[in-house]
DNA sequence: AGAATCGATTAAGGCAGTATTAAAGGTTAA
DNA sequence: TTAACCTTTAATACTGCCTTAATCGATTCT
């Protein structure tokens, strides 16, 4: 799940960034209004966390802009400044949830996901694919029943390509689903995750696109 | 056992505190209609003990409000003043019980109790899971029929998890659940009583998700 | 075929998160 | 008051994950 984080509070989002990421998201992290927005052009993102008092434009500007562009990404406000008039404004600005700082970070947490199932059709609660599934909630894969251990890097591996059946994801696009945008690592780590993902799961879950990337595959029949 | 207690007598609240932790409660303490409400959008609560005479508001404006927000965690209400009318009016509100002032601080432990079984469909007097079990009231544990003896923090560290089989608990979480919200512990006090916990019951009761935290597990069987 | 490129495989080192242990301070009961 | 126990702190040991990097194998292009 990767989250655009627009917060000027360097203290505030260096927590949020800690904290979600702990919990299964991925984030990047702008903190004026114009970088949010050049962002939102460069990749994608699954929902934005908006603070509404950002240094170079008011954050209700950017929200209302967005949806002028018929951006519909889910978007939480996260606003110091509580009136019922403020809470209005942002949800007719075309917020889809506002909470007030301070806040507490499972209740972020609980928020977003509730957000992200709203959003997506399809639940986060549970990602199954031929017999493999996973629950962003408890963070446990099963493959035709049986549990499997993952790693976090295995599994926000996986949960990328489970999100994108049948497209093809290239090595830096599952670098930024990993690292955030630009945030990317200088080796042949995404490949290492893959190869050990294969290991655990079958070597038929992930395939190779030569030249584009990997997509994910139909796992083997239980013995 | 997580309890918010919304008492403006400074005096009635500590006793309360003191009295109620070593039953094996945690207790929130809040003496203002104000932050009640504030913790109970911040943080998760078992029950509530409700004093009637606040200074910014009554705590029946309180009660009735919680419940028109849907919110339905029981409530004990706390009152001076006796008469027929007044209970009737705090049970119309969404009490779930009533009790006078001065009042016994074990019949308030017992009523506390029976509140939590009946509203956990799920019985407070026996958590079991697989051979261990716990029983809040009279905070004995068993294993496999052998009585355990626990000291009270590994008492509590054991009742969160056992509350949420599956689920897993951040440290952080579990720290919550020990000393209430926000007075947390500045070391690694929550490992050390793990470790405690798993020399007294067998390493496999609790489970270690590395870098989310722990969740309860399967005991080993008896010898 | 040979060269070049891309991906797979393997191993090693560093790092972060946990476990373990010991000790000091506090509380409770005799 | 002493003694036993519980709790927290703090230091140290340990474990597993992640990245790096080197090598091997396969495919494509010339």
């Amino acid at each position: 799940m990767h989250i655009l984080l627009v917060e000027d509070d360097l203290l505030i989002a260096q927590g949020l960034q800690t904290g979600l990421e702990l919990q299964g998201f991925t984030l990047n992290h702008m903190a004026h209004a114009a970088a949010a927005e050049q962002a939102l052009e460069l990749g994608h993102f699954d929902a934005m966390i908006l603070d509404l008092g950002l240094p170079d434009e008011d954050g209700l500007q950017l929200l209302t802009r967005m949806r002028q562009q018929g951006k519909d990404l889910p978007v939480l406000i996260l606003s110091a400044r509580d009136s019922v008039l403020q809470r209005v404004e942002g949800l007719q600005a075309g917020a889809d949830d506002y909470l007030l700082k301070p806040f507490d970070l499972r209740e972020l947490a609980a928020r977003l996901h509730s957000l992200l199932r709203r959003s997506s059709g399809r639940s986060t609660h549970l990602i199954e694919h031929h017999g493999l599934a996973f629950d962003p909630a408890t963070r446990e894969t099963t493959l035709h029943g049986e549990l499997v251990t993952l790693s976090r890097r295995e599994q926000a591996l996986l949960g990328a390509l489970l999100q994108n059946p049948g497209h093809i994801l290239s090595a830096e696009q599952l670098q930024d689903s990993l690292y955030g945008l630009g945030d990317g690592v200088e080796s042949n780590a995404i490949n290492v995750h893959i190869y050990n993902l294969r290991r655990k799961l079958g070597s038929e879950v992930v395939k190779t696109v030569r030249g584009l990337g990997y997509r994910i595959g139909v796992p083997r029949e239980p013995a």
